[in-house]
DNA sequence: ACGTGTATAGCAAGAATTTGCTATTGTGGT
DNA sequence: ACCACAATAGCAAATTCTTGCTATACACGT
């Protein structure tokens, strides 16, 4: 049984070659090529593929946006991302939209092909270098985080405020006296630079205190 | 010139055999293992290592820590992790932390090869599994997002909360009276199953309401 | 025409937070 | 010995928030 392909790009040319290209590979056979998403509920709806492939570019609806309808109506049917560019944008758009893979237009045949096997299976191919920049952006989150010098105990009890825990509750989940309780909030919030629990409850978490 | 390899593993059979499969590969060497990472940066600065590889299950200093640490006194020195495991809070925590990259002990040797090749060439290499991980978790934030049914006027307000108005400046930002605040609140409250600003604004962070 | 929902506005009581102070104890460093 | 700091605790005031009500006006769908 070959897995149903169909192709969402603007490019027509690249869309005849894909298609080809699909066609003549064992396993898959290209049951659709259209030149833009504007009718993309309907398109997928009639050929019924096994997986979609998404260029970023398109006029009207783009990439990102089809993605994101494909997951509302379609849940499970996978989407395959190809852009020619790496822009960090787009690649967190795309991935975030619940693409399930991201490659380069520029990609090799075989390893376009392998890459189609692995979202099939399940997988989540993306280029390396596109994983760098996931990395990246991972690490960058925790780099960018200062140190607000809070204790050991503040930064408990700054868990408790986002918790939206009252003092009254605090106290008595920290064992210690309303007063006590009191003081610690005081004492955060000179360190953050705050003046009310909702600016704290932010600040931790947009910078991941806790 | 061979890359110098270094590995921090509690696991001492482990350590042993990594370090013959390294010595036994062209290109590489192992110049140091070490059971626990609680002497890290005197480890490094003595062994001088091109590369670092991190189980990330240790006594004492764990690898995510000891990732940190790296990246704060060796802030060019790649570090691939190697776990057992797929627990999602470890990738991501890792990835956090700063590693180049992430891969499982079941790799194979080629593959475990081709990987520090990978990284020390600045790619990133992460299983595909974990790649999936990484894609779902991207997907899942926009996915997860409930609707909580606010209003674009609640969702305003709600923003305000986020960055720490009072009742008041809220009042005279929106032009209308603290009453009207007070009551675009409650029904925010409402929405959200909370009741009180610092559990809006958990809430508002942690499901993107804002 | 009637109900539903949104935005607006008010009053008021009670609860909670914020801020200004002071003060003791223990720990760790110089 | 002394200093800095963390954790503890207290009192009190001024402020702010939360919740209980009611109420008007407009828009929209049936």
């Amino acid at each position: 049984m070959r897995s149903r392909i169909i192709i969402f790009d603007d490019n027509q040319e690249r869309l005849n070659s894909v298609a080809m290209l699909l066609n003549l590979s064992a396993g898959f056979t290209c049951n659709g090529t259209f030149p833009n998403a504007n009718n993309l509920v309907a398109d997928i709806s009639s050929s019924k593929p096994d997986l979609v492939l998404m260029d970023i570019d398109m006029p009207g609806l783009n990439g990102i946006d089809a993605t994101k309808l494909v997951r509302k109506h379609f849940d499970a049917l996978p989407v395959l991302i190809q852009t020619n560019f790496e822009e960090d944008e787009r690649i967190f758009g795309s991935l975030r939209a619940g693409a399930n893979g991201y490659i380069l237009k520029k990609t090799s045949p075989e390893r376009f092909l392998e890459s189609l096997r692995e979202v099939l299976d399940g997988g989540a191919p993306i280029t390396g270098s596109i994983a760098a920049k996931v990395l990246k952006h991972f690490s960058a989150e925790s780099q960018a985080k200062k140190d607000y010098h809070l204790t050991e105990r503040e930064k408990h009890i700054l868990g408790f405020l986002v918790k939206g825990y009252s003092y009254k509750l605090i106290a008595s989940a920290c064992g210690i006296t309303y007063n006590t309780v009191n003081n610690h909030i005081r004492n955060i919030y000179d360190k953050l630079y705050v003046n009310s629990a909702t600016e704290a409850v932010s600040l931790a978490i947009k910078e991941r205190l806790v």
